[in-house]
DNA sequence: TCAAAAAGTGAACTAAAAGAGAACAAAGAT
DNA sequence: ATCTTTGTTCTCTTTTAGTTCACTTTTTGA
């Protein structure tokens, strides 16, 4: 009934589904199976409607629904079926924990909000909804008190600070030479960089070739924060 | 089928009617969703009516009702379902509900173990204790069984992943072209890499010029899971 | 082994989603 | 009747997402 790219896309969107509810874009679909273009997307899509897997609300943004499975597939969602018995895991494949709801218990991380976003060289948008928390681990925060940020832009790439990593800050108005911190320039442009001590001047130094160094009188910039840790999701 | 805007609304909603029985106001919503402008509200009302979400009267103050909540929402908690048999009338289900314990169960963090180190290129330290746990963020998962690694070496480090970084990885066998996942060569030497396909060979992509592409027979290769999340530390 | 079907690319184009702000209209209360 | 609360509508802007087309490559089955 299906091919395999088309069943690939089916279990793509039904985890997406099932994960938060929230139906794919197209872009997502394309990267969710290593594609370039995004029309191949479109022509699976339709395919898999014609064929009466999903329903679709055609021009409109992430209106996607499983209305169907392939035979076999459980609705357990599994498009990585495991056969745990006779894998070969030399090193640690001895405890197998599953996030079950049971564990979810107590242990829990803590809340921080989540402030908005920050891009080099622009300011940070001060969102700060009411509703928007992330949950950390503990051991990722610094002493005091913390705040998230969502990284927009590729100026500290080469420390593995991606776009669309979520980092986290601990409030705090100075630190120390060569720490990343946020850096609010002559009040009002806040970006993340390294900062650098030099005199009566810091640098803003960034971690991609591609953007230049700043070089500043000291009182023209403030630090808000310090970066204690980093969170990335790859799905 | 929902955007994300769409689902944050359709869930505040919910947590309101379900709270107290009293359905929000634009205001309320614009406020909970961090708007300045009631406006955006009104829309999205308009797309998750039409979408089939929500019930609404027109023009009557409070006369929302959810009727259906996405795949996957699955409430942690029985008591905060939907109960499509018997709809929850904005006006007279004054039923007096306990807080929800959902979104308290919802945020709290996860614990998986911590199974040991893994390098590029060389096997992975069977370290593992069996205390070693960490907390992770629940979104920051996927959908499988769970464990975490340390990294050492700096093969992915053009994609952000550096030396000392613990990456979360999702049990499972099998892995999409072009995703980042545990790759056991000849059962005894796991590497993080990038698994790409080429007809019955498969090439473990390192992300760092230093190293090289292993192109390998697939049945040389077995995928011990897939890279979910990544958590760093800078203390 | 050849033709059809399926998959992949890239670009141009169009449309939807999202946010702001203001003015206005309707419903219900005093 | 008039005030307050709440919902509706408009215009405008930016960002994100869907559609289409022309063309290439790969896969598959007769």
């Amino acid at each position: 009934m299906l091919t395999a790219k088309q069943q690939q896309l089916l279990m793509f969107i039904n985890s997406r589904l099932k994960q938060d509810g929230i139906s794919p874009s197209f872009d997502e679909m394309k990267d969710a199976l290593g594609l370039k273009s995004k029309s191949g997307i479109h022509r699976l899509v339709g395919a898999l409607e014609e064929r009466g897997f999903i329903r679709r609300m055609t021009n409109r943004a992430r209106a996607l629904e499983v209305i169907k499975l392939p035979e076999g597939i459980g609705s357990t969602d599994s498009d990585t079926d495991v056969d745990p018995g006779n894998i070969v895991r030399p090193d640690f494949s001895k405890t197998q924990v599953k996030p079950s709801l049971a564990s979810v218990a107590m242990d829990s991380g803590v809340e921080i909000p989540l402030h908005g976003r920050i891009a080099a060289g622009t300011p940070i948008d001060a969102i700060e909804n009411a509703d928007s928390y992330i949950t950390v681990p503990p051991n990722l925060l610094g002493r005091g008190d913390c705040f998230a940020l969502e990284v927009s832009g590729d100026s500290m790439i080469e420390l593995g600070i991606m776009d669309g990593d979520t980092v986290v800050i601990e409030n705090c108005d100075t630190a120390r030479d060569g720490e990343i911190v946020v850096a609010l320039v002559d009040g009002e442009e806040a970006t993340l960089k390294t900062l650098k001590r030099q005199g009566g001047h810091v640098a803003l130094v960034p971690a991609n070739r591609d953007f230049d160094t700043q070089i500043l009188e000291a009182k023209r910039v403030r630090v808000q924060g310090r970066l204690v840790g980093l969170l990335r999701n790859y799905h």
